[in-house]
DNA sequence: TGTACATCAGTGAACGCGCGTTCACTGATGTAC
DNA sequence: TGTACATCAGTGAACGCGCGTTCACTGATGTAC
């Protein structure tokens, strides 16, 4: 890995916290690079910055500390485009489509972030990271919305939102993780999923539809 | 990492495939223990077996062909535990259902394995698994007799595989990467995430449902 | 204005570790005559 | 039955590597008097 800006100026006195930043921002990069945690290492985030090795310590106590707090910071964005998203549906029920979509996307354009945010276990303590459960309070907020309207079946908002989530989760995160299977083209497999679980959320239609089982 | 059996006696003549077994098996063992491949060492291997690292290069050229191989009978086991599972069922949505949860249940009974077979990446080269390959047909083909039997909507059978697999592999990721997640029951998450995708899967019933939308 | 001194961002070298893999070898097992 | 020899399962030591982290240090920046 390469120096990016070579040997770094350094700070001047009581800016000793911009370092942080840039070493926040070279980690999050390489991270979405090169895969996994394990697979970045403080020597190369050091590299990136133009710092040398201990440095980070000055920043930061430990690795796992670092990537948690790059975990927290992803985690912002990926709640930031979900809000952004849905404010820009024209109902309730597409707001929704248009969260999950985003959801996909973030995944699908960020696959190293979103692997470590979603499938690997770097958060072992509960409340670890205050962005995640922003995210999926809004997930929930989102759902109990479409129930109180009359929109989604009654039931457990929590249960629900759980449910529309794992569906989620389940294509974004195969779709990363076994680029070998024969995948369909992408859209269609991302609408067909989530056709499949808005249809078990929503209401029968008003408008009886009759189909015997032949 | 100790011995588990001490010195290993050498094999006669001819025999030496025993140790290709043994390696395996004490390959899986340790997979299921500690984790990702990458957290189980040739070293680590050797020494449950009984036997020093060069030896297991009688067997197997590298470390990633013997990972692989270990997925291969993960995957044959996977496979062969849902196809028993169909078979108990009293019909096809019955067999449907029951294939759902045994896959569920393999997920959280070997999570590590699970997550070898699909949370990471290990098989970049496509065909590379064909108890794999397997194990998806048979997923295809129950939901095939589904659609043909007229339980489920029309449409592309992979697809809607997809899409079932999208649903149950989301909520059994999610319940092994995110331990830390304030998780309702676990039995009542499954229950919701398979009710939901079925009631979108399935075709309307004949008797029609009359709910006005509030 | 000048100088001694405290502060603190960052360095350089090293620590001990475990890794996958290679290579020349050993020594028990079986075979040919 | 005995002996020289081929086979081959497995060994022991070492290779070069990159890792997270520690520790005594440097030297520019700012401050007190």
């Amino acid at each position: 890995v390469p120096h990016h800006r070579g040997p770094r100026a350094r700070a001047r006195r009581g800016e000793g916290g911009r370092l942080r930043k840039d070493i926040l921002a070279a980690a999050g990069r390489l991270l979405a690079e090169t895969g996994d945690q394990d697979a970045v290492s403080i020597r190369a985030i050091a590299d990136a910055v133009g710092v040398t090795p201990p440095s980070i310590y000055l920043h930061f106590t430990s690795k796992d500390e670092l990537i948690l707090a790059v975990c927290n910071e992803r985690f912002a964005e990926f709640d930031r485009r979900l809000e952004e998203a849905g404010t820009r549906g024209t109902d309730l029920i597409d707001s929704m489509r248009r969260r999950a979509h985003a959801y996909v996307q973030f995944g699908l354009e960020n696959p190293e972030h979103y692997r470590l945010l979603f499938m690997t276990r770097y958060n072992l303590t509960p409340g670890a990271d205050d962005q995640a459960d922003l995210a999926f309070a809004h997930h929930v907020q989102t759902v109990t919305e479409c129930i109180e309207a009359g929109l989604f079946h009654e039931g457990d908002p929590t249960l629900l939102a759980i449910s529309i989530w794992s569906a989620m989760h389940g294509i974004t995160s195969l779709l990363i993780a076994q680029p070998g299977f024969p995948w369909p083209d992408r859209d269609r497999v991302v609408g067909s999923v989530l056709d499949l679980i808005l249809d078990g959320a929503l209401r029968p239609r008003a408008t009886a539809q009759e189909n015997g089982i032949r």
